[in-house]
DNA sequence: ACGCGGATGGCCT
DNA sequence: GGCCATCCGCGTA
């Protein structure tokens, strides 16, 4: 029998995964997993949906208010985490892709639980059902226990990492616009893996 | 089922 | 001062 804390070793997506166009990386993240490893065990979950922020040039990026004290981990080298605080309570961490300066990130807006789930539970208790976990950019953060420790990480080496475990097909794909934002809103940044099998 | 608004604080203008 | 890459609960059906 497996032990339950026995994970898996996956290799991490190297640096140059994330060396590239943000969409791109979006689109391919989907079905790698998240990883993080802490005094609480580990907690793992697939990611299932994505947006793509393309660097200063997208209104709505982070990147066009420069590199401020917020920011700064946005314009990190590839494979860097991005953790952001907003609405004055919520926290959302993105993968910084291109080159180290450029400014472009994936935001992980949903993941579907594997590891860790009863840490999880206590510490969203609000969420009626497993599936409730982990299906926003902010609830992943909470449940993962993700903030500002791991603004600048990287996701190839920390105890925050990104790892290889499957990939998705085209037909399995849903691309949509990006939500919550109110500037370029009608570009087609958003990927969203269907869950085979999912109870609705 | 769905729409609306309050919570809550840091950061940019 | 206003704006958020959000979440949740409450109101109306």
């Amino acid at each position: 029998m497996i032990p339950s804390d026995h994970v898996e070793p996956r290799p991490s997506l190297p640096a140059h995964f994330y060396n590239r166009d943000a969409a791109l990386v979006a689109r391919e993240l989907l079905g790698a997993e998240l990883r993080f490893s802490s005094a609480h065990g580990v907690i793992s979950g697939v990611i299932v949906e994505t947006e793509a922020y393309l660097g200063p040039h997208d209104p709505a990026c982070h990147a066009t208010a420069g590199r401020t004290a917020r920011t700064w981990h946005l314009f990190g080298p590839p494979g860097t985490a991005y953790v952001y605080f907003v609405y004055g309570m919520h926290w959302c961490v993105n993968a910084v892709t291109r080159e180290d300066g450029f400014g472009s990130a994936v935001l992980i807006r949903a993941v579907q639980p594997l590891r860790g789930i009863e840490t999880m539970r206590e510490r969203r208790p609000k969420a009626r059902r497993d599936a409730d976990l982990c299906n926003g950019p902010a609830k992943l953060c909470a449940a993962y226990g993700i903030s500002r420790a791991q603004d600048g990480v990287s996701l190839v080496n920390s105890a925050l990492r990104i790892v290889e475990r499957e990939s998705v097909p085209d037909e399995h794909v849903i691309v949509g616009p990006r939500v919550g934002i109110s500037k370029a809103v009608d570009w087609p940044l958003r990927f969203r893996a269907v869950e085979i099998g999912a109870v609705p």
